[in-house]
DNA sequence: CATGGGATTGACT
DNA sequence: GTCAATCCCATGC
């Protein structure tokens, strides 16, 4: 059995570091329940740093973070979103990669009545609002990514060029480059990393 | 058992 | 640009 050149199988990617599976989870698919989206941005959380949830030990909420890498890590931000991570790195180290963007897919209809049938550029374009155009609930917690009911696919192409800037809306280790969007795509969160241009500016930058 | 703080989003000045 | 919503859970009394 041959593989393309670039592709890695899910397996391959789970046993990388956190950072650098993070790196290798842009363009894969996320599918759940007959809706879908490409990865076009990740962020990488390991133990080792304090804004990482596994930073405080395995507790009640972290210890899916501790468990074997495939698993999803689904917590409650701000007593309203959900966010999904995928648990990355041996047993008994605490890291995962937080899935902050997508380029929606399948089922862009059933994301929009979810969403409120925003802009498709906006659907998908946060960690919040992902999991909620794609019905991902905390009932995820703890379910294996191989098996669903949320499944990664990856790329069927070559996965898309990087661009690598600082993890968003965290207040510790907020200076390491540790978020990874798809260069050059118009589904990425806000705000936009540096050296991805917004598109299509609608005036002259004035000088 | 009470309290405080988010890996966010959308609405508003 | 500012700010509230809303709830799980880690921490401290």
């Amino acid at each position: 059995m041959t593989v393309r050149a670039g592709t890695r199988s899910l397996d391959d990617v789970l046993a990388l570091g956190v950072v650098e599976a993070a790196r290798a989870l842009v363009g894969f698919t996320v599918v759940h329940e007959g809706v879908a989206g490409v990865i076009v941005e990740t962020e990488a959380y390991h133990e080792r740093e304090p804004a990482c949830h596994a930073h405080v030990g395995a507790t009640a909420r972290t210890h899916i973070l501790f468990g074997p890498p495939g698993t999803a890590y689904v917590y409650r931000s701000y007593g309203i979103h959900a966010l999904l991570n995928v648990v990355v790195e041996p047993r008994g180290v605490g890291a995962a990669v937080l899935v902050r963007a997508l380029d929606p897919v399948d089922g862009v209809e059933a994301m929009c009545t979810r969403r409120g049938c925003e802009d498709p550029e906006a659907l998908c374009s946060g960690p919040g609002k992902l999991t909620q155009a794609l019905g991902i609930g905390l009932e995820r917690n703890g379910t294996d990514l191989r098996d669903g009911p949320i499944v990664l696919l990856p790329p069927e192409g070559a996965p898309p060029a990087l661009v690598a800037s600082a993890r968003i809306g965290i207040t510790r280790a907020a200076d390491l480059p540790w978020r990874f969007s798809a260069a050059g795509s118009r589904y990425v969160s806000k705000p936009w990393p540096p050296g991805l241009d917004a598109p299509r500016p609608t005036r002259p930058r004035s000088v």
